[in-house]
DNA sequence: CGAATTCATGTGAACGTTCACATTTAGAGT
DNA sequence: ACTCTAAATGTGAACGTTCACATGAATTCG
């Protein structure tokens, strides 16, 4: 049926060879040649079949995206749409495949589920956007020599795990310091769920700005979210129903702000003259709020053009230094906050 | 490296295509020999290699989803996550690889691009999810056998195009009945590019209504957006200026629905009690209006499963019968419209 | 009990490339 | 013109499967 290498050097009057040098390292030959060559390759409309040169290689120019969420889970996922265009804008610039996996895991862990898409050459290699993930799943990847990078830092810190991350705890501690350098002394933290390395990094940046301003934790809250718009209100309704409440909220990202500020605005309290909120980080739900959030630029995109970057990198030469990359985060401020009165 | 069929084999004490049927026909082995072979794949830990496989069998295990958005565009894209999860996990159900694509057209349209993905064997078929398409393309990847779907209906009615879409005239038919019926006389319809197959669904319906119900048109405006927030509030400001304003919007998804809303606010109006809004599509957006949007359901998960079920079904067995569906839509009443006053 | 039949397994070739090496052709240099 | 080297092209084998067929063992039946 499609034609081959085969008949393409036939019909060139070459041998298939120079056809395939024609295609990989037109240099190497005769002029006149190549230009046969290419006029037959056109005559035929011929395209290398990438399945046998992959086989013929033995090598596999694709990766895949590993986001383990159901269909409901990404009904309100603004991350993913740009982590994976922007992975998928860089495979496409490098002849590589870009592959989608949103499955659960087995219950015995990821690592069976990924061993088994390298092994079967399926990908050659995977980046991880895990809200969390075992260490036994890393140390057993690491053991299996498949190539991977984690969207997101690993809650432990192996020297061989490559990832990328936006500063968390940065944008934690900027939000918070801005609020207490606002006058307030009640900030609320509207965090993720409390097992996750991004609830412990928030945590961390929102102790430490306390911590440094010399201010006590007594009126300090947290309040763990599972990330829904819901459930951001709902804890939200109940920090705001203590007999003293916050005057101030740092949420885990935009989409929780909007539901603090659906629970303020339902108890008739106004943003950001009752309550200020700043998002530790940004995705698209922001852009519609009013007013518009003071926030933590993180740089999403960036997040998948390096991990993919690095990712086609380690799969095409072997000697790659170490993916450990925080990136910085800087304070943008909107008109979400007020000074406390 | 890794091990082989042929390892198996030798390891099992049996022939290469006696391993082969272990994997793919293991009744029509020996019970004993099947659990000799068994043992020695789980101890070589061997995985079969796909790509020689895909090679052997000259068939692609594997579907593409093609949407040519940049970043920037997705960020505010909550078709994408719901769609493209829902194609994944059929894929995964199957067996089958998911890929995807965001590239830019060239400027000779798309089908160059789609006949090199489908002849160098990257992709078995190609679902297309795009703002609109050329019937150039069209005709060409037909003539060019390639298996596509569709999401959104074309412009035009080939007898062999294949495409799934939800009843956008029904849901803007609905939308506008629903207002009318509440006493509007003078309803906007938010659409998206004029240029666009739902731009023209969403006027025929509205259009429609306004005739089944024998009410002039005069005061019915139509208003086009690039479906972005920005855009939709910007023109809604307009058609709020004018001196005989709509008292009712049917917006063609929610996230414009929220560009309306804004609009109305910032001129101190309210909703419904002051304008009337209706969401012709929904998707994520509308979860965090207030009030909550009425709308019209449309299932797009569905879109996505109805797509990739007919795209593996039409790899695997020649003879499917022509997908050309357009998915039945339900208005959803909630609290965001009002008898005209 | 021998031939016919079924069942179980093995063998060569093929899928469409590329690699490593062999061969031919052309381009100098004296 | 004649070797010597470099450039250009061709050939067999390999990548890891599966297919089509061949072979051999076990079962059935008159």
């Amino acid at each position: 049926m499609a034609s081959t290498i085969n008949d393409v050097g036939r019909l060139a009057g070459v041998s298939r060879q120079t056809v395939s040098r024609a295609l990989n390292d037109p240099d190497s030959l005769h002029p006149t040649t190549l230009k046969k060559v290419m006029r037959a390759i056109r005559m035929l409309d011929y395209h290398p079949n990438i399945t046998a040169r992959n086989l013929a290689n033995r090598s596999v120019r694709s990766i895949g995206l590993f986001m383990p969420f159901t269909v409901e889970q990404m009904r309100h996922n603004l991350f993913f749409p740009v982590i994976s265009t922007s992975i998928c804008q860089h495979c496409a610039e490098n002849d590589f495949m870009f592959q989608l996996f949103t499955a659960a895991p087995e219950e015995e862990g990821f690592s069976g589920l990924f061993k088994k898409l390298y092994y079967q050459k399926k990908v050659g290699g995977l980046i991880l956007a895990l809200p969390s993930i075992k260490t036994r799943d890393i140390v057993e990847l690491i053991g299996s020599r498949i190539p991977f990078v984690l969207i997101g830092r690993p809650a432990f810190d192996l020297e061989l795990v490559h990832y990328v991350d936006v500063d968390n705890v940065q944008a934690s501690y900027m939000a918070t310091r801005h609020l207490l350098d606002l006058g307030h002394r009640s900030v609320a933290l509207l965090s993720a769920s409390p097992s996750l390395t991004l609830s412990e990094d928030l945590l961390a940046g929102f102790r430490k700005a306390y911590e440094d301003k010399g201010i006590p934790t007594g009126k300090a809250y947290v309040a763990h979210t599972d990330l829904t718009f819901g459930s951001a209100r709902w804890e939200m309704e109940k920090l705001l129903d203590l007999t003293d409440p916050p005057t101030a909220v740092v949420s885990a990202d935009d989409l929780l702000a909007l539901g603090a500020v659906r629970a303020a605005e339902e108890r008739g309290m106004s943003v950001p003259g009752n309550l200020s909120i700043v998002c530790a980080t940004h995705n698209g739900w922001g852009d519609i709020a009013h007013p518009k959030f003071t926030y933590i630029a993180t740089g999403y995109e960036q997040l998948g053009h390096l991990a993919s970057n690095h990712m086609i990198s380690s799969i095409l030469k072997q000697d790659m230094p170490a993916l450990r990359q925080i990136l910085p985060v800087r304070l943008v401020e909107c008109s979400s906050t007020a000074k406390c009165n």
